[in-house]
DNA sequence: TGACTTTTACTACATCTGTAGTAAATTATA
DNA sequence: TATAATTTACTACAGATGTAGTAAAAGTCA
């Protein structure tokens, strides 16, 4: 399951606290974010239709529920990462972890300890059951 | 900088081998990747647009180099990961990464140990001149 | 109950992405 | 130097994404 932009938005919403109404998750938004409310909709029934939310009625009003977990969808995000900038493996990513600035020395070694002992080519399992 | 699918697979060939023609760079694809040569030259040209890759010619023919740079693409496409699907924050990231079942113990224990100093919210950098 | 406010159900529309096709110009080749 | 193969320069077009708008139905409140 791939999520654009603004569904992550969403998500990240529904995730932290659910069943929501489009309002309730509109109130809860980034601040910068200021989508009209019939966006929201819009984006909701998308991810309905994707499956990754389901959508169910309370008298007249619609209430979202999560139903891709947000680990399966970091999940399916990392290894997209790594298998397209990262040639399908974790040594890659993690090498460029430790070289970040802002990592702290001590941090810096660690990550190094964990690389010393990489096998090859981990990480390229290509999705295969990633939902749900 | 943003890459899509489709950009980062030419721009993997390229900063493996550059300068390269389209045909080259076809040469050069995986195998179950199969563009047409002229589905190719559209997605340099479009590369060439954002100023991913410079497009220059040796007689008649187009040569194309990266602009770009793997490091950088890189740098944004995790930034853009950690800040949609980790809070901003790698120390999200890395606690994920630990929990990856094809780890060896000791990569796990290396990686918490990493873990343990991770100051609050790293990553939050919001997209600050991550090009050239 | 009449007048707002909210919600729903649809529709809209520009841009971006994936994936070419065509015609004309250039280059290689028999 | 015809003919074939390659490259260029343009155009095309469907599906995904971002971002709403409108009209009608339902709910709320004076």
């Amino acid at each position: 399951m791939r999520l654009t932009d603004t569904e992550w938005q969403l998500m990240n919403c529904l995730w932290e606290k659910h069943p929501a109404t489009a309002r309730g998750i509109a109130g809860r938004l980034p601040p910068q974010v200021k989508w009209a409310y019939t966006t929201i909709r819009t984006l909701l029934a998308r991810l309905a239709d994707k499956g990754a939310v389901r959508e169910y009625k309370e008298g007249n009003t619609s209430l979202y529920e999560p139903i891709l977990t947000r680990e399966n969808a970091r999940r399916s995000a990392l290894m997209t990462l790594v298998n397209q900038a990262f040639d399908g493996a974790y040594g890659p990513l993690m090498h460029f972890l430790i070289n970040d600035p802002n990592l702290t020395p001590r941090q810096r070694q660690a990550l190094e300890e964990a690389i010393k002992e990489q096998p090859e080519k981990q990480g390229e399992t290509e999705n295969g059951g990633d939902n749900q």
